[in-house]
DNA sequence: CTAATGACCATTA
DNA sequence: ATAATGGCCATTA
């Protein structure tokens, strides 16, 4: 239903992410300019309904694939699916897939 | 208005 | 490597 400024920004700035790349919760927050507000980018992650924002593609950045709100088994299916290779323990290599080095390198 | 919640983060031990 | 701690912020009850 109704949407808050905060998630439209989430969401139109999630959908920028490409295929194969990640980014975590804290540079979405970043991008944003609200730097420290990761959880709440989080929470309007978890409450999106649209189709088209990739919030799989949002991680922790510790590395950890996070949370997700179909299942983080899910959640790591889709990534692998995309092509992010993911560690037996759910980790992700950061500084290969994420999306500050595809800024940065490009 | 206050209090609690959560797909978080950085620091410290 | 793990665990605890304090902080941060939008949203909800």
């Amino acid at each position: 239903m109704s949407n808050t400024t905060f998630q439209q920004e989430v969401y139109t700035i999630t959908k920028k992410i490409l295929r194969g790349k990640v980014a975590t919760y804290g540079e979405i927050a970043r991008a944003l300019g609200q730097p420290k507000a990761a959880r709440a980018v989080g929470n309007a992650l978890n409450n999106n309904r649209y189709g088209d924002v990739p919030c799989h593609r949002i991680i922790r950045s510790n590395g950890h694939v996070g949370g997700y709100a179909h299942g983080t088994k899910k959640k790591i299916l889709i990534l692998k699916r995309e092509g992010v290779k993911i560690s037996k323990h759910g980790i992700v290599n950061l500084s290969r897939y994420g999306y500050k080095k595809y800024i940065k390198n490009s």
